[in-house]
Formats: structure tokens, C-alpha cells, sequence
DNA sequence: CGGGATCCCCAATGATACTG
DNA sequence: CAGTATCATTGGGGATCCCG
């Protein structure tokens, strides 16, 4: 998988210059799919709203998610440094998530999304398609 | 627009009043699944910047995808009434795509995001994890 | 309480082949 | 050229059990 794209000159160029949505071999784009989800799009806003959240009211507020995709979601998120875990050391133990900046700055373009998606429901009301 | 933001009177209330993304029962959800996908992201770029273009020059445009995936993507925007399908019947037929004014407006946000994960792409840089 | 491990099933996706 | 139909594969995601 080399990334034959548009490599700075002069620079070990390992890294990808920036995003090339286009470029197959980008992560860019496994990004998109991992950020365009409706339980990353609820779980941003829930917490952009709501500062710091446990596990429990999170999966209360986000209807419908099991507690593996919770789980699951929430590691992502981790891992792509949007979101925060911090563990309190009682018993039983309590885990808070919150948004770091980087999550914060993603709430604003996910918030365009989803308010275009609610805006124009309407309008598009897909007649269910089997 | 004008659509009530509440169910039609008279009507059994299972139809959700306007987007309510916390609804387990709302379409808005799909919808931004729907939308939220990378080959959508591309497609509607493309045309958004290309304004029209043909079946076979819009895969040659989204590289990696499979013709089945493409077909099946634009079937379901165009379902969605954000993509609409010109046919000439010239033989072989010509099959041109573009965005609707909607599918144009969608373009804004969905921007936002692409412009989002290609910039803040490098300090994510999730560290590959098998 | 929070969540890892496991099993299982269906829907999404790719590959191939065929048609209007 | 622009798809559709069919088949095979996979892995996403729910349910359940169990542990720290």
C-alpha cells in the first residue's frame, strides 16, 4: 500500500500529506465511516450537551444501542482521541466519557448533519422500499 | 416545508413529527446512515463539482468501488430524491447522474465533515491496531 | 457498575456472468 | 454502455455469560 499520492518533498513521507478522501490506501476515509455513524452522530451531541456522562447514562440516552456497540463505540471514539475515559476507583468502580477539543471541534460539522438529516426528512420521506 | 412538526391529525401517531434522531422509530436515523457512508461523501462531491457525468466516468472517478456498490448508491439517492438520472436513448444509452438542489444542499454539510476528518486526519492518526 | 469474551445470525459487499 | 441477477463470503451487531 504505498501512498504514491503527493509526498512533501524532503520529508520522510510516511505520513499522509493530509486527507485524499480519494486515495483508496487514505485513511481518510475509514475515518468518514467511523465518524458518519448515527451512534457516534448521538453519542457526540449527547455528551457535547452534556459535558461528562457514565456509561449507564449514556446507554440510557442513546435508545435503542446495546451495550456492546456502546462499548464499541465509545473504544473507537477513544482511540481516535475524540472522546475521554475517566475511571473512578470506587466500588463499584464509575466510568464518566467526556469530549475532548477534537471531539468538540467534530460536533460541529456532525451538528450540520444532523440537522440537514432532520431538516429535510420530510421532504425526502422515502416511501419504504422493500 | 410547511410540514406539521407535529403527526398528521386524525392519524395513528406512529409517524414521527420532525427529525427526532432519539427515536428509535425515526427514519432521520436511517437517513444519516444513509448519508453518512464514504462512497456517499465522494459521490456527491464529485458531482458537486462536476455538475453531470456518467454511469461509467463516475466509477472511473470513485476508485474502489464496485459497480454494484455505485449502482446501488446512486439508486438509493436517487430514491431519496438527492441524485437524478438522465437517460438518453441513444444506443448504447447514455446514463447521466447529477445532484438535485437538494443533493446540493446536502453538499454543504457533508462538506464540513470531509474537510473535518481530511484535516484533523494527521492527529488522529490512529496508530494502526489490528 | 462497567465491560470483555463468546456464540450466532443476517445483511452488506465483492466477484462473476448475463442482458437490454 | 449501463446495469441486473446470482452466488459466496464476511463481519457487524445482538444476546448471553461471566469477571474485576
Amino acid at each position: 500500500m504505498e501512498d504514491g499520492t503527493s509526498a512533501p518533498p524532503g520529508h520522510s513521507g510516511v505520513t499522509t500529506p493530509r486527507g485524499d478522501l480519494f486515495n483508496p490506501a487514505c485513511p481518510t476515509r475509514q475515518l468518514l465511516d467511523r465518524i458518519g455513524t448515527k451512534w457516534v452522530a448521538m453519542i457526540v451531541k449527547t455528551l457535547a450537551e452534556s459535558g461528562e456522562l457514565r456509561y449507564a447514562e449514556l446507554k440510557r440516552r442513546t435508545p435503542g444501542i446495546s451495550a456492546k456497540m456502546l462499548a464499541q463505540t465509545l473504544r473507537g471514539l477513544e482511540n481516535d482521541h475524540l472522546v475521554v475515559r475517566r475511571v473512578e476507583p470506587t466500588v463499584p468502580p464509575a466510568v464518566s466519557y467526556s469530549l475532548t477539543p477534537l471531539g468538540q471541534s467534530l460536533d460541529q460539522p456532525l451538528a450540520a448533519l444532523r440537522d440537514w438529516a432532520e431538516t429535510h426528512m420530510p421532504e425526502i420521506n422515502r416511501a419504504a422500499r422493500p
